[in-house]
DNA sequence: CAGTTATTTAGAATCATTCTAATTCTAAAT
DNA sequence: ATTTAGAATTAGAATGATTCTAAATAACTG
């Protein structure tokens, strides 16, 4: 094995990649990897609690304010999103592809959907001159698959 | 002064009217009316507590459980749209027409933006064969004119 | 290696919201 | 007008999510 480097992050991998390509400024500490590595296996936008208790059959010492500062890091850097759909807890999502969240009110799911055609929201609403757009954030709410056929 | 009928929100007023048209089915007492008419008049998307300062100018002795209570009432009846923008309080939005939300993440304003065009969700994300759409809710974040001017 | 800075931790604190139980109000029936 | 059942309101307690604090640990810089 070659000698340890000063930065755990600093040797090649998926996610070295990905914060290389976006520029990102965080130091990667093993806690931040994990929460990130965990997150990204997930499809389910967890909760940081959600998050909490995945990373802690890795890291049974991890505390929960160090997910909630992970996330906050990952968030700032741009690795990951920040969801809020309704009240109670922020869910977190690693897909950085272009997407929605379709959320469905009977059963709780969240299901990314991706775009079929070009979509600039500056085009569609009349947004005060000089606004400076930094991300947009579509909700679209309904009855899943599942639930639809329930009922 | 006509006889007073049973219920104080059969009267005729722009509520009562949006009531009909569309067919919201909540009891307006003078509370929930209240809570209605302070937000309706209020163009900064407040929180709870902001309604619970505003409303109590008018009556003193309500309590911040009634306004949540009322927001609720109202939210579920479709005369208010519920909206959030990030981690923390809930606001709450009277304006029914379709729009969006303008979120300035330096001063924290919310600004509607309505659609310059016909804007359909379906159109532009594939969303599985059965989902059934009830809301969108889209939020752009940015800088506003203001806090981008003086940056 | 020593000094400085960032990260992590456990637990306390805070904030937003919901719940509870008692009370008051409303609408309809007597 | 009185009674009744159900809904609305209240104050305060309880809960849940997140943030803060201070101490301990780990990582980087010179």
């Amino acid at each position: 094995m070659p000698p340890a480097t000063h930065r755990p992050s600093s040797k090649a991998s998926g996610l070295d990649c990905r914060l290389a390509v976006l520029g990102a400024d965080v130091r990667l500490t093993p806690h931040r990897r994990e929460v990130f590595e965990v997150l990204a296996a997930s499809t389910d936008h967890p909760t940081a609690t959600d998050l909490y208790t995945r990373v802690k059959d890795r890291s049974p010492h991890i505390s929960l304010a160090t997910v909630y500062n992970c996330l906050d890091h990952l968030t700032t850097a741009g690795l990951i999103k920040l969801v809020h759909l309704e009240r109670g807890q922020s869910r977190y999502c690693a897909n950085l592809h272009e997407h929605v969240h379709f959320h469905c009110e009977t059963c709780g799911k969240v299901i990314d959907a991706h775009p079929a055609t070009d979509f600039d929201p500056a085009k569609f609403w009349n947004l005060p001159a000089g606004t400076k757009v930094s991300r947009t954030d579509l909700a679209i709410h309904g009855t899943c698959q599942n639930c639809a056929a329930k009922s």
